[in-house]
DNA sequence: TATATCATACCGACTGGTCGGTATGATTGT
DNA sequence: ACAATCATACCGACCAGTCGGTATGATATA
């Protein structure tokens, strides 16, 4: 194999190991060492790739809110119906719970981390924020086509966040067998019922 | 002073320096000894009072629980109408918020260790299930009394946990002046118009 | 094609320091 | 005298990060 590939290769699997154990045992109780044994690598491996434990956490986090970010994306795309919209909201939430599953956790972190580190909370909270504003423009766009009553949408915005980040906070909590699309899809449901021109 | 009173100071003002440094740093990034030079008593003090660092973080963890256990127990007693009832959970939620302050960071610490280490489970998702219940009784005697729609009252508490548990994460990531009982106000009043009987 | 040169990828022992926790003794109130 | 309450000194484990060195290709030259 060509020498970047095999680089490449054990790049990923470092972050691999590292996505894993941080969501398993949470960000300080991960040892550099530890990731290097889980990966099958070397201390020497791992800083040659990454210049420090918490360069490959806020890489990880990056990945992470891309992800989401597309998603969001193909909402925005796909859409005409603002209500519809705001529905499928459910949707992504029950993927974020289904596909995550046992790495999840590594949210808590993020967001406790963000809060101390200036560089965590960059990385963080700044996509938060979009996605909020994403979300205020949504509601701005059901007001102008007439379906949507003429609240405050930097409210609302800020309501379907709390839903999203509550569901996901129970999600994490509660592992045992809720339908979290389910009943995050009923929560949209009656809060259309406030939102909506009647 | 009498030596028993003493002690109990001793004891208070090492708690009182956890829960600010636990709040301001993390669970992991304090110390026993930053603990220790913040209250200005030594470690032999600190392992006199406490077993462990673990033990001090559960004994925060239950006092505030039980101060949110009075609060709705407030609720509980105070209110006739179910439909107020609900509506003063928005109260709550700011009081946490404002009294709160910059101490509520140690709200993730909780949730994330809970996640690890069963002896945080329980003393932190069990609590968790008592206020879900709490809300699904609410809900309940709003659907028996024919104020609220027949709905599941489990999913609906759902609702309103996630409704509170998002606007305090957004509370604690946008410290920036937003008025968080209002809005959270306001969303129980949406979802009021969902839940009621019209 | 064969060889010399060089850059990238990786190894693992080691360092300076911090950690939670303990052992032991001094001081104090009763 | 005796126990409760603290202070000091200390232990072994572990940590993130460093560093000298090596192995493995890539590239240039002949």
């Amino acid at each position: 194999m060509k020498q970047q590939d095999r680089a490449t290769q054990t790049k990923e699997g470092i972050l691999k190991a590292a996505e894993h154990l941080f969501a398993v045992q949470g960000y300080e109780a991960t040892s550099v060492s530890m990731i290097c044994d889980a990966a099958g690598v070397s201390k020497g491996a791992f800083y040659h790739h990454y210049k420090s434990k918490q360069s490959i956490f806020l890489e990880l986090m990056q990945r992470w809110l891309k992800g989401l970010d597309e998603q969001l994306g193909q909402i925005d795309e796909s859409t005409e119906d603002v209500k519809e919209g705001l529905l499928s909201m459910g949707e992504i939430i029950g993927q974020v719970l289904d596909v995550g599953g046992p790495q999840l956790p590594i949210f808590l972190e993020f967001w406790s981390r963000a809060i101390r580190d200036p560089d965590v909370w960059d990385a963080t909270v700044e996509p938060f924020q979009r996605y909020r504003d994403f979300f205020a423009a949504l509601v701005q766009r059901g007001i102008d086509e007439g379906s949507l009553r003429d609240l405050s949408p930097h409210y609302t915005a800020r309501v379907l966040i709390a839903l999203a980040v509550g569901m996901l906070v129970q999600g994490l909590l509660d592992q045992g067998g809720e339908d979290w699309q389910d009943i995050t899809q009923e929560a949209l449901e009656l809060l259309l019922h406030g939102i909506a021109t009647r």
